[in-house]
DNA sequence: ATTATTGTTCGAAGAGGATCGAACATAACG
DNA sequence: CGTTATGTTCGATCCTCTTCGAACAATAAT
């Protein structure tokens, strides 16, 4: 690539209801997101987030959550730093956050 | 079979949230599920809810809807009646059904 | 420059889900 | 009893999603 890697972001009111639920329809993406959440002053790197599961998967999922509004992804140097969209995305979808982040199971 | 069909219906405690967001998931189903909300004092045949599918999905999609807590049905004659399991459901995934039903594109 | 770090992309494998037609079951109605 | 109405179940097909390893790209560190 001549070109560096830009992370498309999508306007909140053009996600759908069932993306965004599909989205958050993974156990995997479920614990990116309660990672994320956990400390949401803060940006995560892809590897900060512990899953058992390979790199071209998580990379994948982060692809997931950031086509469905609900995080947003910056360069930086050679990582890539993912943090939650909480505002926009909790006014798009009052609650919908709230109930994955309070789910105690997680499936 | 000797037996009559009985259905049985999940305890709400007993549901997953994910498996809630699933069967929500499926234009299909909210179809389903916003036309049994339309008149909640009423419980509705199969057939009477207007879907261009072929009974065989609609019975599953109905079966999807009974496993996630979302509707009870019964049977009554030859006719299997299903009504929302509002207030249950509600009081289990708070604001989940609110916004599955103001959602206005059907995706 | 060479190497290490961090992610992305590609192609393929596998699982799961939506869909259908056909056959079956049950109940109501003559 | 034979027929009609209403769903269910089965088997098959199709499509999407998850997952992976391998190859690649970009940057940082040595």
């Amino acid at each position: 690539m001549a070109t560096p890697k830009v992370y498309q972001h999508p306007n909140l009111e053009q996600v759908s209801l069932s993306t965004a639920m599909q989205a958050l329809a993974d156990p995997c993406r479920v614990a990116i997101v309660r990672a994320l959440f956990s400390d949401q002053d803060r940006e995560f790197a892809c590897n900060e987030i512990a899953l058992e599961i390979s790199k071209a998967t998580v990379s994948h999922h982060f692809e997931t959550l950031r086509d469905a509004g609900i995080i947003l992804t910056r360069v930086d140097g050679r990582k890539c730093l993912s943090s939650i969209r909480r505002k926009e995305f909790s006014q798009r979808f009052p609650g919908l956050l709230e109930l994955v982040l309070n789910e105690k199971a997680i499936m």
